[in-house]
RNA sequence: GCCGAUGUAGCUCAGGGGUAGAGCGUUUCCUUGGUAAGGAAGAGGUCAUGGGUUCAAUUCCCAUCAUUGGCUCCA
């Protein structure tokens, strides 16, 4: 007798073992036709697979996590044995599935390339497969047989990963004429595999190492639903409209130019008068958390990075030195604030009643960043760091890290960033020979900032071996609009340039001390954090912020002196007003404006004329009716108000 | 940096061995209008750059530069 206790704590008993696909037939036939996989005592399984034991199980469905990991995962196996089929003498990697899909790794015959255009033929000979209607069939095998099966193929990657393993732990997934290495779980059979897209192909290093050969991968999803494939391609439609790249050309924020350089933006009167705009609002509440402001120059001497250590670990791989006419002497591009800061730190002697110390600044850096890793605004080579670094006696760096804290949580929630996730980098588990400092002090930060994530109730991950080699650090991840992350807002613990700058404060003791050093930028930096709010809000911002937040459409050409008072009464109350006296009818105009994202259009004709109002239109949303100029003039002033007065 | 793709007007894109096309935008004119596209005419391009093949290259080939999807990297 096994006992199976399901989800709801409810207990069916069976007189043998029984898979997954039974249970779910015994519960009921529909349930049995959606089932992909199944979670036995914590574990994911196939449903095939005997349960020969007392378990508790739960059944996943597309839905679930679980149900649709196996289904793309099974969905790599069959593009492999597509793959092999269609290039015969390609060797295969790995092929796991992903957040959105999944992919294989594969090394070409010689001379043979992957591209755009063979998408097609893969997919039809996919689907093809698919509906030879095979079942994966998973079987244990020892070391030797493995290793014997793939030595004969000729498959050297699989050799690798297999003499890696244990013996008595791998298992082989045979589908049709296919069978590759695989720990599964996966589906019954490959008829569910019903729409299948390939999406992209790529270059990728063999177990992500750069030294080692580079494999060519091969993107897809599938779906067991031809509708859900054209949802998720409209999905991804969607998602390109909101671009940051594309919106920004299309409000005039942001442009590069090949004659400035690769990854240097250049940012439009709009997009600098936004970008202006959000560093107020962060300078205000910094003004509020006891911050000072402090300007750098963008350029230090050599000897200032050779202090800080930078120069020894980028110094090749940066902007290289720039000469003097005075022999022997070099600057260097500062690729961050923080050697500046600490010898404005050093001006002059600090008591410990003075701690903290917090010296902020939008301070532009420039780092050499690989050519292929450039994108739009979100990585780039000349960037603003919302930058501040705190010094502060150990005892206070819990304390400090919080307040940080809530200044981040000011600025997400003004910007309605509700989805981030809170990401704890500590060291390497076992590892320490990368870091640099003591070990007392490591596991004390460590500690702070696990402390002061708990306290705050974020939503956080931990990740090991993610740590600055000076310090442990919290950073704030963002999704863009196709579901990339982008690092934010970020907190970061540095026991390493105080040392290095031999930075002091004088203790009650009248000893001399080291202070912690934290740096911190909720922002990021300005370019990021724009492209990101771009595709958060696909370029609606929000009323305070937009470039422009209202604009005059007069009706005909003879009320354009009429739409001109309009202009300047409400340019004289603070609102950013434009107007579009173009000789076009009144739809015309509205249509170009509502395409540009205005929050507000006014009407103006004959009878606003006569009544010195204006006729109110809001973007996206259509008529709000007739208003007096001043009634309007404070409707939107209250507007605004409201939204930035929380935070003041 | 590596693998793939792309580069034609301000923008979005079509085309193709005999030196260029559309829509939008812009300019001028007609029209003077009421809540998502009124009409007409004009201007605008070294077809990314440099080589090669060819009688002839924007088109084919090679290199470079830039953009782009990934990989590696990210102080």
């Amino acid at each position: 007798m096994i006992k199976i206790t399901l989800p709801d704590n409810s207990v069916r008993e069976f007189g043998e073992a029984i898979s997954g696909y039974e249970i779910a037939k015994d519960i009921s036939p529909r349930l049995a036709k959606e089932v992909l996989s199944i979670t036995v005592n914590d574990e994911v399984w196939d449903l095939q697979r005997k349960i020969e034991n007392d378990a508790s199980i739960k059944l996943h469905k597309w839905d679930d996590e679980e149900g649709k990991h196996a289904f793309w995962h099974s969905s790599a196996h069959l593009l492999a044995e597509a793959l092999e089929a269609l290039y015969p003498g390609i060797k295969l990697g790995i092929g796991p599935a992903i957040e959105y899909g999944f992919y294989y790794d594969v090394d070409l015959p010689e001379g043979k390339v992957i591209s755009d255009a063979d998408f097609k033929e893969i997919e039809t000979k996919m689907i093809e497969l698919a509906r030879q209607k095979n079942q994966y069939i998973r079987k244990e095998v020892s070391k030797e047989e493995a290793l014997d099966f793939y030595n004969k193929k000729g498959d050297e990657y699989k050799v690798e990963l297999i003499s890696e393993l244990e013996d008595g732990t791998i298992t082989l997934y045979e589908q049709g004429n296919f069978t590759d290495l695989c720990r599964g779980p996966h589906l019954p059979n490959t008829e569910n595999i019903k729409a299948i897209k390939v999406t992209s192909v790529a270059g990728a290093y063999w177990r992500g190492d750069e030294k080692r050969k580079q494999l060519t991968r091969v993107y897809g999803i599938t779906f067991p639903k031809q509708k859900m494939l054209e949802e998720y391609l409209v999905l991804l439609e969607e998602a390109r409209k909101r671009d940051h790249r594309k919106i920004g050309k299309e409000l005039e924020l942001f442009t590069f130019s090949q004659k400035v350089g690769q990854g240097l933006p250049l940012w439009l009167p709009k997009g600098a008068e936004l970008r202006e705009r959000l560093e107020n609002f962060l300078k205000k509440i910094q003004k509020k958390y006891g911050y000072q402001q402090v300007i750098a120059p963008h350029i230090g001497l050599k000897e200032l990075w050779v202090t800080s250590g930078h120069y020894e670990k980028y110094g090749k791989d940066s902007f290289q030195p720039i000469k003097t006419p005075n022999e022997g002497e070099e600057f260097l591009l500062k690729p961050m604030n923080c050697p500046h800061h600490c010898e404005i730190y050093k001006h002059k002697p600090h008591s410990y009643k003075d701690l903290p110390v917090r010296y902020a600044e939008f301070g532009t850096v420039y780092r050499y960043e690989q050519s292929g890793e450039l994108h739009g605004l979100t990585r780039v080579r000349g960037f603003t760091q919302d930058d501040a670094h705190i010094f502060c006696r150990p005892d206070q760096l819990k304390d400090e890290f919080k307040k940080v804290m809530d200044i981040i949580s000011i600025i997400f929630d003004a910007l309605d960033f509700n989805d981030f996730t809170a990401q704890v980098s500590l060291r390497h588990k076992t590892d320490y020979s990368k870091y640099i400092g003591s070990d007392e002090n490591w596991e004390k930060s460590e500690a702070a900032i696990l402390e002061a994530v708990k306290e705050k109730d974020l939503n956080y991950v931990i990740e090991y071996d993610e740590a600055a080699f000076y310090g442990p650090k919290l950073d704030f991840m963002v999704k863009d609009a196709l579901g990339r992350q982008w690092q934010l807002g970020t907190i970061q613990v540095d026991y390493n340039l105080p040392e290095r700058f031999e930075l002091e404060y004088t203790g009650a003791d009248n000893q001399k001390h080291r202070p912690v050093m934290i740096h911190r930028a909720p922002f990021g930096s300005m370019e990021r954090f724009v492209a990101v709010l771009i595709e958060h809000t696909a370029g609606k911002f929000p009323l305070w912020l937009t470039p422009d937040q209202v604009v005059v459409l007069p009706v005909s050409e003879k009320y354009n002196d009429y739409a001109k008072k309009v202009l300047n009464f409400l340019n004289n109350c603070d609102i950013r007003t434009l107007i579009d006296d173009r000789n076009e009818k009144v739809g015309k105009k509205i249509r170009d404006n509502e395409l540009k994202r205005i929050p507000y259009l006014l009407i103006v004709g004959e009878k606003e004329f006569d009544n010195e109002t204006v006729s109110v239109r809001q973007q996206g949303v259509g008529d709000k009716g007739i208003m007096k100029l001043d009634e309007f003039a404070d409707f939107i002033n209250k507007e605004v108000k409201a939204q930035v007065e929380n935070y003041k």
